[in-house]
RNA sequence: GGCGACAUAGCCAAGUGGUAAGGCAGAGGACUGCAAAUCCUCCAUUCCCCGGUUCAAAUCCGGGUGUCGCCUCCA
């Protein structure tokens, strides 16, 4: 498995720190908002890759902080009236909501700087005590010229980042570049007591004192966006390797940008969308199929013809879902006759459709093949979604090529083909699933039972008598009035199907 | 000014030395009462431009053009 590294900026074979052990950290969100799209595409992303690790055999500690003590929540809280503290709160339980609707599992951890003070205010004073960082005034800052390495994660030096700087100096730094560990406390913002005085950790600190203390030095991977390399992640490292003599992180991967009309989707452009948003328009499985759609290293243009077009591409994949899920049905139920009534099983047509059986089967070993392949260099989603569009393919011909009764080898290959959906779901997390991991498709489970499905199996039934006598006027009618209420009839050999729109 | 990324059909997009995946849209055919869905076929002699290396380049090298990003809070 190879993974791009952006410290290296190549791909490596990945090997983790324990054999069959992965610990990985993703940077999450600071909590004053509700996250918009940008914020989606590392969430999904990477949850993808903990979903692969697993898939691999991995065992995965996966740890995504929230920071919930920062400037900006100060500002908003002040805005709003309200204590910075709950604000956060509050945008982390919003957050969840969002995430859970995205289909992203909970990390095994989600630790919050308000809940880790001691622990950072101890790698602070132990900067100090070794010489990399000074206090002055309350604040504590790192001293970057005492860092070696410094910029090697972002591949600059400090020389070329002074000649381009337009940061206003504070002439108390040592270098301009110098960054705040710990920040004094301004009259009314929210205050932790330490050896310098009452104040609050800055910015960075808190992702390198929560990774080290959940995962330890040289964990495996560490995510985020292309923004946070610098100086985000290349502070992190700095810190933590000076804190703890050894390596950080052992793979950094940073995801590329959300743009709208090709221009950054950032909060200071304002021009972000928010999940909630984009959800009321377009489901959450289209939304987590168009992140998916393009490679994460590459940038990803949004907009709404986009996001349609990516929908009925996943419609696809879907309706041949659903005529697995119906063959497989009616082999069910043509079992369950068989059983009562010495009416012909499937086992008394052994050989029946053996062929194409066997040559899907052998596809099917082929398309997880190249789907892992796909999926080992360095998570090419986009890739991978082409083989379950190729399986989508398979499946449907094979379940074209039925005939009105289905024999033991087609059965298997049929629920092999489902096998493999669930797996490829598994890892890609597009779909719901049931607590026994099969594909929940929104017309299959709620949506089908009750009064709707009794109002429809009714007006189904009045339009089939209708086509019965020739009457095409109300069959259609009642076709074209269905379609505008969203509920689209289709006219099979085996009967009528229905489904809701796109 | 420094550093970096990208440029593939109408649109989205994979492909990093061996002769252009996949999806959307479009065209034709099969199926259908008509549709829808599905299947089959077609849809880039060519990968921003110009040079070079090579038996062979979208892929490597040099130059150019364009777009974007980071260097300041940002995923």
């Amino acid at each position: 498995m190879e993974i791009y590294n952006t410290l290296t900026r190549r791909k490596e074979t990945f090997q983790p720190r324990e054999p069959g052990k992965v610990y990985m950290y993703v940077c999450g969100p600071t909590t004053y908002n509700y996250i918009h799209l940008g914020n989606a595409r590392p969430l999904v992303f990477f949850d993808t890759v903990r979903r692969y690790l697993a898939y691999r055999g991995y065992d995965v500690l996966y740890v995504q902080n929230f920071t919930d003590v920062d400037d900006k929540i100060i500002n908003r809280a002040r805005e709003e009236g309200e204590d910075p503290l709950s604000l956060a709160r509050k945008y982390i339980d919003e957050y969840f909501k969002d995430a859970d609707a995205l289909n992203v599992r909970r990390a095994d951890r989600h630790p919050r700087v308000s809940g880790h003070m001691p622990d950072i205010v101890r790698v602070v004073e132990e900067l100090v005590q070794k010489g990399s960082a000074y206090e002055v005034d309350g604040d504590v800052y790192f001293e970057v010229r005492k860092f070696p390495g410094y910029g090697k994660l972002s591949g600059r030096s400090l020389e070329d980042m002074q000649a381009g700087a337009r940061v206003e100096v504070d002439t108390r730094k040592r270098d301009p570049m110098d960054f705040a560990v710990w920040k004094a406390a301004k009259p009314g913002e929210p205050s932790w007591d330490s050896p310098w005085g009452p104040g609050r950790p800055g910015w960075h600190i808190e992702c390198s004192v929560m990774s080290l203390k959940y995962l330890g030095p040289g964990f495996d991977i560490h995510g985020g966006g292309y923004d946070l390399i610098f100086p985000h992640h290349e502070n992190e490292i700095a810190q933590s390797e000076a804190a703890t003599g050894k390596t950080f992180v052992r793979y950094w991967m940073h995801n590329g940008f959300i743009t709208v009309k090709e221009e950054k989707m950032s909060k200071s452009l304002g021009n972000f969308f928010l999940v909630r948003d984009i959800l009321a328009k377009f489901s959450p499985e289209v939304v987590r199929f168009f992140l998916l759609s393009t490679h994460y290293r590459s940038p990803l243009d949004f907009d709404d013809e986009k996001l349609a077009a990516a929908g009925r591409g996943l419609e696809r994949i879907k309706t041949s879902i659903r005529l697995l899920t119906e063959a497989l049905a009616r082999e069910e139920e043509m079992r369950g006759e068989g059983d009562g009534e010495a009416g012909p099983g499937p086992a008394e047509v052994p050989g029946k459709g053996k062929e194409a059986a066997d040559s899907l089967k052998a596809a099917l070993d082929e398309m997880k093949a190249s789907f892992e392949s796909a999926m080992d260099d360095d998570f090419n989603t986009a890739l991978a979604i082409s083989v379950i569009f190729d399986l989508a393919r398979e499946v449907n011909s094979f379940v074209q090529q039925l005939g009105a009764k289905i024999s033991l080898p087609e059965k298997e290959a049929l629920q092999k083909a489902m096998a493999l959906f669930n797996s490829f779901n598994e890892v890609t997390g597009i779909f719901k699933v049931d607590p026994a991991g099969r594909i929940l498709l929104e017309d299959t489970a709620a949506e089908k039972s009750g009064l709707t499905e009794g109002l429809l199996s009714l007006i189904i039934d009045i339009r089939q008598e209708a086509r019965k006598k020739k009457d095409w006027a109300t069959a259609d009618r009642i076709r074209d009035g269905l379609k505008e209420l969203g509920i689209i009839l289709e006219d099979t050999p085996r009967g009528v199907r229905w489904k809701k729109q796109g």
